[in-house]
DNA sequence: TCTGGGGTCCTAACTCGG
DNA sequence: TCTGCCGAGTTAGGACCC
């Protein structure tokens, strides 16, 4: 699902010399629209959006056929129904695309334990260990695409070399429904003839800042000096982009990568300037935040809000706590202290958000009571909440100050 | 044209304690 | 007691990713 453009046609003459080229990178190809289509097999060769039909809705996935009018992921709604009005829109159904890619990472793990996803529709995988008993990296990449195609009923790219960050820009490359092999001569070859944006961490206004340097190309980006480089995008950034433009990614494939935040937010319908609401939103948020923090077994110091005003604007307000917390009710308090001593109360807002940072396991983090604090609180009910939502569903047990009002009522 | 929601990482400014 | 330096931690914002 990479907002980046389409690339041009692979070359064709970087060979298939797969020696030294054990990272494989699966991509699904128009991941949300693929599995929509599986379903609706009628809309195969048609332009369809996946998307909130709501106004303020952006584009999750197209078909390629869409692509073709300028849609791309990301876009907002309005402006790719104007682009292409011909398409079928579907609305997201996000826990069948979860369902799918629990599939798929299952066929992965059959090839390697070193799978490291990185969303819901690609992955990275180390086959060096994997190549004596099935064979070269190549022929892995093709067996991996046919189970996928066969039993999921999706197509992907699968881009191979001797670095993630190549991997991924051969994937790109060969998409859709493709397998690039770049050998590690031909790296360079590769890399080079690239348009600088291609390069993972060159976003918008990053390429800006590189085309007012004359930078247009990788190739270009390769032959200007490192402190150059440093004292336009900064120590690290320069110092990374001027790794990758020579094809150098020492990062491995880290099989578990532990969370460092958890958060929630929401964009209005409209926007809202009454507190009431506003602080009627964080507690959902909270709720939110806290029961998925539960659910992975964190505990959080950091609590910070995000408030994006109407014009756009973000601000955002943190606060680190005494204590790690998975409480509601405690990142509702922070979250409310958080959002008064911003100063937005009278603004109007479109979006509010809650994040949890600093995270580390529950299990780890020993408890202490404060003072006059009860044993038996807000976390034991709030587990309790937990296990009726596990039986009953997820809006079984609500904050009264959530619960909507019987039909005719004032919602207070 | 009008911009979701989930994240990570980096930088700069600031505070605080040694 | 005051001042300067340094490092660690905190806070805010921004860019970027899918």
């Amino acid at each position: 699902m990479s907002r980046k453009q389409q690339m041009p046609r692979p070359k064709s003459d970087l060979g298939d010399d797969d020696t030294g080229c054990p990272i494989l990178h699966v991509d699904m190809d128009a991941f949300y629209a693929g599995v929509e289509l599986r379903e609706r097999p009628e809309l195969v060769g048609s332009p369809v959006i996946i998307g909130a039909p709501g106004a303020r809705g952006v584009v999750l996935s197209a078909t390629y056929e869409a692509r073709r009018f300028g849609v791309h992921s990301a876009m907002p709604m309005t402006r790719a129904r104007r682009l292409c009005p011909q398409a079928v829109i579907i609305p997201p159904s996000r826990g069948k695309y979860a369902e799918v890619s629990r599939g798929v990472m299952e066929i992965f793990h059959t090839f390697t334990p070193e799978v490291e996803p990185i969303a819901s529709d690609e992955a990275f995988l180390d086959v060096g260990g994997a190549r004596k008993r099935l064979g070269p990296s190549a022929a892995i990449a093709a067996m991996i695409r046919e189970r996928v195609a066969r039993e999921q009923g999706i197509t992907c790219s699968v881009g191979v070399a001797n670095s993630k960050f190549v991997a991924k820009l051969a994937s790109q490359h060969c998409k859709p429904d493709g397998l690039l092999v770049v050998p590690v001569d031909k790296v360079v070859d590769f890399l080079h003839p690239l348009p600088v944006g291609a390069l993972w961490g060159v976003g918008e206004r990053t390429e800006q800042s590189l085309v007012r340097l004359g930078v247009r190309t990788v190739g270009d980006l390769a032959a200007i000096p490192l402190a150059t480089l440093q004292h336009q995008l900064g120590q690290a950034a320069g110092a990374h982009l001027a790794a990758l433009a020579w094809g150098r990614d020492e990062r491995p494939v880290t099989p578990h990568v532990p969370d460092k935040s958890i958060g929630a937010e929401e964009t209005f319908a409209t926007d809202v300037d009454d507190p009431v609401k506003i602080r009627r939103e964080l507690l959902r948020l909270s709720e939110r935040v806290a029961a998925r923090l539960r659910e992975g077994g964190h505990v959080g110091r950091t609590v910070s809000v995000k408030l994006r005003r109407a014009d756009f604007s973000t601000i955002s307000r943190s606060r680190t706590l005494r204590e790690p917390t998975d409480v509601a009710q405690v990142l509702y308090a922070t979250a409310c202290d958080l959002y008064a001593a911003a100063g937005l109360e009278k603004v109007r807002l479109r979006l509010v958000g809650v994040r949890v940072e600093s995270l580390r396991p529950a299990g780890e983090t020993p408890r202490q009571l404060g003072l006059g604090e009860r044993e038996s609180g807000w976390r034991e009910a709030e587990q309790a909440m937990d296990r009726a939502a596990r039986r009953f569903g997820r809006d079984a047990v609500l904050p009264a100050s959530l619960v909507r009002p019987p039909f005719g009522e004032i919602d207070p």
